[in-house]
DNA sequence: CGTCTCATGTAAGGAGTTACATGATTTA
DNA sequence: TAAATCATGTAACTCCTTACATGAGACG
């Protein structure tokens, strides 16, 4: 339900063709919400039948045309009372933490694999979200660009504040995955190296 | 995909029932994979039916029987196996931070709204978290007891460590989540109250 | 003339949700 | 005997994935 909330969000800026919009996935949204483009075409012919956009067909060089989808009224409405309206939370479904439980069933070096690519996976998104932040501050974002342009200069401000807000919470959660990954590296290396608590050795001395 | 493994996991325990999954499925494994029964039943008719489980009929009661599952060789086989390969992460599909990127749609009120309803939820999850470490330390979990019932002492600890561990991931993780929330909160109000800062308010003094 | 980008789909299937439906057994 | 628990499904639907498929335009 909120792939068709990330197409509005994006029409509200210009009107954009479906391939225009699934490059924006690929590029900005999709280090929020990733849509690949077939689902991106029928959605946005769904959105229109619904009156959320309307769709122009556009000459595209001599023979070619495409298909320009614009934001209507209703759909500006309803993008803003989903903006308006709670958050469901989905149940947690986690295969990462649902492996993790049961990592006694893993070889202690591919458990250690594991964590690795945890911590790769988190620090490569923490260094996405960075460059995100980065292009959000100095002006090179695209999109938010031509979003500031087409918004009253009082709201430019929570705009961009909002946005690297997002990113800020993105980073942070990738940096508690990081620590967590590296914390399980050294649970994995004493697990492996000590030998059982529970039953203690019993040595000569002890005996 | 997860779900089956999620499966095999609580019946490398012990033989179960739909109904027995189903019911661990909400008290222990939800916290980290959630299942309906409606999709736990067929999914236990497909894997007996792929040589992982093995059903039997047991009678329950005079007139009432019920379908027992049990794990076989292959099924522990391809759970080991699940536990060797490496997670391919899923792309970000992430409705909070969707919706927190464009929160400058939303009304001050309903944007502090969703923050405070975001700090609430992982405070909840936290705790929900906590309570399990707590059962997983003190004994009184039950799946926890009859796995290290069923598992080589030298195991114990590493049975044991790695649950926490998980919980503890998930713990941290809430944590993040709710320090974020606590900043979305002053920053919806500084936003609010604060002038606008790239346009300077020309008082008579600075005119 | 070839390759990259632009442009738009379909089709099959897996995964998960929601709602509906039924009946036996145990327990208070 | 009523209510709670045990037990097991089906059906319709949404969402998403993966793979397959096609063709025009721009650029070098």
């Amino acid at each position: 339900m909120s792939l068709r909330f990330a197409l509005l969000a994006l029409l509200t800026v210009e009107p954009m063709t479906g391939y225009d919009l699934a490059k924006r996935f690929e590029s900005s949204v999709a280090f929020v919400w990733h849509a690949p483009d077939s689902q991106i075409y029928p959605e946005l012919r769904k959105m229109a039948k619904e009156g959320l956009l309307t769709a122009e067909e556009i000459p595209w060089g001599p023979n070619g045309k495409k298909t320009q989808y614009r934001i209507t009224i209703e759909g500006r409405a309803a993008f803003k009372q989903w903006m308006n309206t709670p958050l469901e939370y989905a149940r947690e479904r986690d295969p990462v933490h649902l492996k993790a439980a049961y990592l006694e069933w893993a070889e202690p070096s591919m458990a250690k694999q594991h964590m690795q690519a945890h911590i790769e996976y988190h620090r490569m998104r923490r260094g996405q979200w960075a460059d995100m932040i980065a292009g959000l501050r100095d002006g090179t974002n695209e999109m938010l660009s031509k979003r500031l342009a087409a918004a009253a200069p009082q709201d430019h401000r929570r705009i961009l504040e909002y946005k690297i807000f997002t990113y800020q919470g993105l980073i942070a959660r990738a940096e508690t995955e990081i620590e967590w990954g590296l914390r399980g590296l050294e649970l994995i290396d004493s697990l492996s190296n000590t030998p059982p608590d529970d039953q203690p050795i019993h040595t000569p001395s002890s005996a």
